[in-house]
RNA sequence: GCCCCGUUCGUCUAGCGGCCCAGGACGCUGGCCUCUCACGCCGGAAGCACGGGUUCGAAUCCCGUACGGGGUACCA
């Protein structure tokens, strides 16, 4: 199945909130089809709701995607023929169209309150909820009563008999039947327009060809449709979009990951050090496979093979687990640079190193990277590796557990057999430590390596958990390594 | 209540009628490697929700049931 060429998607998050994965993943499913199909991605803010929608998360949606590196081809910042891009700015296009549909008799104005629906419903023993279509035939009398009330109406959509399928693009035929599908509202009664028309109308405005989106909004499209036809044939769009329902991306227990879950929030995992192309690759696993027997891919890989029929209609829940563990296959894909220019931000904000940082310090971290970039799942792992090598002596400390356990009257014994070992070493290279202590430790004493150089690697490094030890004290240096034995035999 | 969607190891998935007494990954677990950690390597336990059909043959198609989810707003 493949789409004419002149794909074109949209992705249109409200602004409300901290963005979490599941915007995420719907980005990302957009673009990697927008990408795939050479087509066009719209990144669309849909900020009707004035009481909910912020400046604030505007702010954190435009710099998810940029910190993702999902790049948009029509939307804010990079403009485009459809502008303006966020829906608080198109008021006048929306009072537009919904004068043309009222002309039409698209619509029908109702003045009824949700209290006289529900009442009515109550009283009928009405089986289907919603707007039960009191309006629709409204005399001019009639009207003219509700008007002489003060009440301003709601203007609504006025269903088609029958039903309405459409072949969806991740889960096949599906048909409701219009019976079941109340007129809704487009607008509110203070002329406020609503999602209800607002997005249709930017999907038709803007050309958009495929609407994939997640599976909460499948029910909204048999309204959306005879909406989108109603356009067509008003002449205000030419084609009713493809539309394909994502799965849900669930959180612990079974329920949809929500804005509260502190595992929902996006910036948590870049905080937490996690590559976004890493976070990624984990996100498109859910609901999507590139192959049977593979699931590390870079995103042009992903481009180069996604097809929406492929993805899977059943919900997935977020696993951090196996997050990090595809996280962890991107780093050890990344160059040594590419990993010290994405620590270096981590070292900063811990104060390991001081920013902008010191040529002594840029060429002693060039030197150490090598040493961790193997070590490490998350570049945040880094900053406690790292540390040892950065601190002054002065605040260098030895984590307390890790000297209890080690640094007992055994340990020291260790430490300072080593420190005599080394103190006279008239080369001080990985090689001459390793050789000089493995001398000491090891043969003389008979300690088993593990004993013999753990106490070492706790004095000289604070951690029981450190980059290789020898490595390390020569990038240390004799002076501090010594002078580190020496304290922790104090 | 009504409508819609979904159901393969604990989790994410491959499977679109015979290649499957179901493959991969994470996790778990036994071992190897090893100066810690991490990486890497070898092995193991673990699954087609249930019941009917259709068919020579079903994880795959159809129908029920159960369970899960979503919708049912002058939210999006």
């Amino acid at each position: 199945m493949t789409p004419p060429v002149t794909v074109r998607v949209r992705f249109c998050p409200s602004p409300t909130g901290s963005p979490h994965v599941g915007f995420a993943r719907t980005a990302l499913y957009n673009w990697a089809f927008a990408r795939h199909h050479g087509g066009t991605l719209v990144f669309r803010i849909e900020d009707t709701d004035k009481e909910r929608s912020t400046e604030e998360s505007y702010e954190a949606m435009v710099g998810a995607m940029r910190w993702l590196g999902l790049d948009w081809d029509e939307g804010p910042e990079v403009g485009g023929p459809h502008g303006p891009y966020r829906q608080s700015e198109r008021g006048d296009i929306y009072r537009d169209v919904l004068a043309k549909l009222a002309a039409s008799s698209y619509t029908y104005d109702c003045f009824c309150t949700t209290d006289e629906v529900a009442a009515r419903r109550l009283e009928a023993g009405s089986k289907t909820m919603g707007y039960d279509g009191f309006c629709r035939e409204l005399s001019d009398a009639q009207r003219a009563v509700f008007e002489a009330e003060g009440r301003k109406p709601v203007v609504r959509f006025r269903m088609p008999e029958g039903s309405i399928t459409w072949d969806d693009l991740v889960r096949g035929d599906i048909t409701f039947e219009t019976e079941h599908v109340p007129d809704f509202a487009l607008c509110r009664a203070n002329g406020d327009p609503l999602y209800t028309l607002v997005n249709p109308v930017d999907d038709a405005l803007m050309d958009i060809t495929h609407v994939l989106r997640g599976e909460d909004l499948l029910s909204s499209t048999p309204r959306q449709i005879p909406l989108h036809q109603a356009l067509v044939d008003l002449g205000i769009s030419t084609v009713v979009p493809r539309f394909g329902h994502l799965p849900f991306v669930m959180g612990e227990g079974n329920k949809k990951l929500s804005k509260r879950d502190p595992q929902a929030h996006l910036f948590a995992y870049r905080d937490d050090g996690f590559l976004p192309e890493g976070l990624l690759n984990y996100l498109a696993l859910l609901g999507w496979a590139i192959a049977a027997d593979r699931d590390v891919f870079t995103m042009d890989e992903m481009v180069e093979a996604f097809d929406i029929a492929d993805v899977n209609p059943n919900p997935a829940r977020f696993d951090l687990k196996k997050a990090e563990a595809i996280n962890s296959a991107h780093m050890r894909m990344l160059s040594i640079e590419d990993m010290t220019d994405r620590v270096l931000p981590f070292l900063k904000h811990a104060g390991v190193v001081s920013d902008p940082v010191g040529d002594a310090d840029a060429q002693l971290l060039e030197q150490a990277m090598p040493l961790v970039a193997e070590r490490i799942n998350k570049l945040t792992e880094a900053v406690d590796m790292l540390r040892f090598l950065f601190v002054d002596e002065a605040d260098f400390a030895v984590d307390p557990t890790d000297a209890e356990k080690l640094l007992d009257d055994d340990g020291k014994r260790v430490v300072q057999a080593a420190y005599d070992a080394l103190a006279d070493l008239p080369e001080w290279s990985t090689a001459a430590i390793q050789e000089a202590l493995q001398a000491k430790l090891v043969e003389e004493m008979g300690l088993k390596p593990r004993n013999a150089f753990g106490p070492v690697r706790v004095a000289v490094t604070g951690r029981r958990v450190s980059p290789p030890l020898f490595e390390s004290m020569e990038l240390l240096g004799r002076e501090r390594s010594l002078g580190r034995l020496q304290r922790a035999l104090a």
